[in-house]
RNA sequence: GGCGGCGUAGCCAAGAGGACUAAGGCGACGGAUUGCAAAUCCGUUAUCCGCGGGUUCGAAUCCCGCCGCCGCCUCCA
């Protein structure tokens, strides 16, 4: 069965046949880095990170491209708006360059801690201006787009395709515009190119028509094209920019091309928190560090994809706890087949032929899911199905070692590989060594022999007053194991 | 005002005309196991998919109306 997709641009599910039969062109538009990441941009990049990671499963090739926004951009389209990068460089005194610097590092620190691969390449707009000059030119020379005063805005008039993915018309736009007409502008819903720098900006460079900066569209399509041709496969980001970003994007570089930009535009929906929407100029915005503080990062990753991609993502932390729950469960299981992998000894137990199948058959369902348009819930489902089936194995006998290895694969590519949401190293797995590890184990043992004695009153109070420094006490056939609760 | 989307158990969340007498997770309850717990296993937890109509042999899934919520139309993942 064939992955689908959902493409924005016709509005259904197609079928994914990339340009060139095992290699993929994937774009992304990445932050813009004037602040620490937050709870959305983990929602957009685990997304997206988990198609590229089902993609290259599949056997393409892929490229991903994702841009690091480190031109500021006003903070509307009308010519009062402020530069969130300047402004935010004056606010914490630094030069611009070295604001965006600090949050270029925070994002992929955070995007690291989330377990999402790093994008093939991570070009910044700042250093893709001569290219974004280049097709203002060609944009100009073609027609598309005229000079006033030192800026250039696109005609939006002469791209009949304008509206194609978002469903806009050019006559409804301009009716229902919030922002106040700018007069330089022949058409309402005409967009800079190229904007004249006004006194103090900090962030200009030098171009045909003067000292200025590029338009807010522009890098995207810019970048795109350079790292990955003028017709890209995918081109991914978040629903709200698909008006007027990713729009302006393919009237830019259709206009410029005369080809096809995107053949994909998948979308993915926003964050909310209690329920109302999460933005940055609404200030309601919960940074991944504080999440984390309070949250093991790969159970936020858990989290963000037990729902669908397409589908709004409503952040609690309820749902986060009760995400960390369920991720655990599936650790645990990996935990046992690791353990269980390394006492076995008999390479093939009494009905391993079977099971091999049967684990084979689980694989199946978990890409039968991910091909409907990359359904990680449904595919996590798998998972979890996975995981019962394993601990009912692990419980009922002797696996043979070839159905542990095969299981032991099956988390590895599709939890670990695929979903990204199981590590190396487990969450809650971990009894760490050192002083505390010694003097836990000292407590072990004097409890154990309370255990012996018959002693349960100092056996419990022994693991009551470990709970409470937050040691938590299993107790098992093979002994009494230890980890942080 | 225009455009788009959503409403499934206590909570989160799949399913998009017939394998649905509706996945999976969390929670709750009962049982097995355990000295007691934890982990694990077994069972129960939506006669029903916002409400009201309609189409169909058949609808959570399609159509119409209503109610509620959300997004975009201004920077945002």
């Amino acid at each position: 069965m064939p992955l689908k997709v959902y493409n924005t641009l016709g509005s259904r599910r197609e079928e994914f046949e990339p340009l060139d039969d095992s290699y993929v062109r994937m774009y992304v538009c990445g932050p813009t880095v004037y602040d620490h990441p937050h709870i959305g941009h983990a929602k957009s990049y685990v997304s997206f990170d988990a198609m590229v990671r089902y993609l290259r499963y599949l056997g393409y090739k892929v490229t991903y491209v994702q841009n690091i926004t480190d031109v500021g951009h006003l903070t509307d389209d009308a010519d009062e708006g402020e530069d969130k990068i300047a402004k935010r460089a004056a606010r914490e005194r630094v030069d611009p360059m070295e604001l965006v610097e600090k949050y270029t590092r925070s994002y992929f620190e955070d995007m690291d801690a989330l377990n999402c691969l790093r994008p093939d390449i991570s070009p910044r707009a700042s250093g893709h201006i001569p290219e974004q000059i280049e097709i203002v030119k060609t944009l100009l020379e073609r027609g598309f787009a005229y000079e006033v005063n030192g800026s250039v805005y696109f005609d939006v008039s002469r791209f009949s395709a304008y509206g194609k993915l978002s469903g806009r018309k050019l006559d409804e736009l301009a009716a229902g515009a919030r922002v106040e007409v700018n007069p330089d502008k022949k058409h309402p819903a005409d967009f800079a190119l190229w904007k004249k720098a006004e006194k103090g900006h900090i962030l200009r460079w030098n171009s045909p028509w003067g000292w200025g900066y590029p338009g807010w569209h522009l890098e995207c399509s810019v970048m795109a094209t350079r790292y990955l041709g003028e017709t890209i496969d995918i081109h991914g980001g978040g629903l709200e920019n698909a008006f007027p970003h990713h729009e302006c994007e393919i009237a830019q570089s259709e206009a410029a091309h005369g080809k096809p930009f995107a053949k994909y535009w998948l979308h993915n929906n926003m964050v909310t928190v209690d329920g109302v929407k999460m933005g940055k100029s609404l200030g309601n915005f919960i940074t991944l560090k504080d999440a984390f503080a309070r949250h093991h990062p790969l159970c936020l990753r858990y989290f963000v994809l037990t729902s669908h991609y397409r589908s709004p993502l409503d952040f609690s932390e309820e749902a986060i706890d009760a995400a960390a729950r369920g991720l655990q469960r599936i650790h645990n299981a990996v935990a046992a087949v690791r353990q269980a992998l390394q006492g076995a000894s008999e390479p093939q137990g009494g009905n391993d032929v079977e099971r091999l199948r049967e684990i084979e058959r689980f694989r199946e369902r978990f890409e039968e899911a991910m091909n409907e348009d990359f359904n990680t819930p449904q595919a996590i489902a798998v998972l979890s199905d996975l995981v019962r089936w394993t601990n009912q194995l692990l419980a009922s006998g002797a696996p043979g070692a070839a159905a542990l290895e095969k299981l032991k694969s099956a988390f590895d590519t599709l939890g670990a590989d695929v979903l990204g949401i199981v590590t190396d190293t487990l969450v809650g797995q971990e009894a760490p060594g050192g002083l505390e590890g010694r003097l836990v184990d000292i407590l072990i043992d004097m409890r154990a022999e309370a255990r012996k004695a018959k002693d349960f009153k100092t056996a419990d109070a022994i693991r009551e007053r470990l709970e409470k420094v937050g040691v938590e006490l299993m107790d098992t056939p093979e002994g009494t194991t230890w980890k942080r609760a």
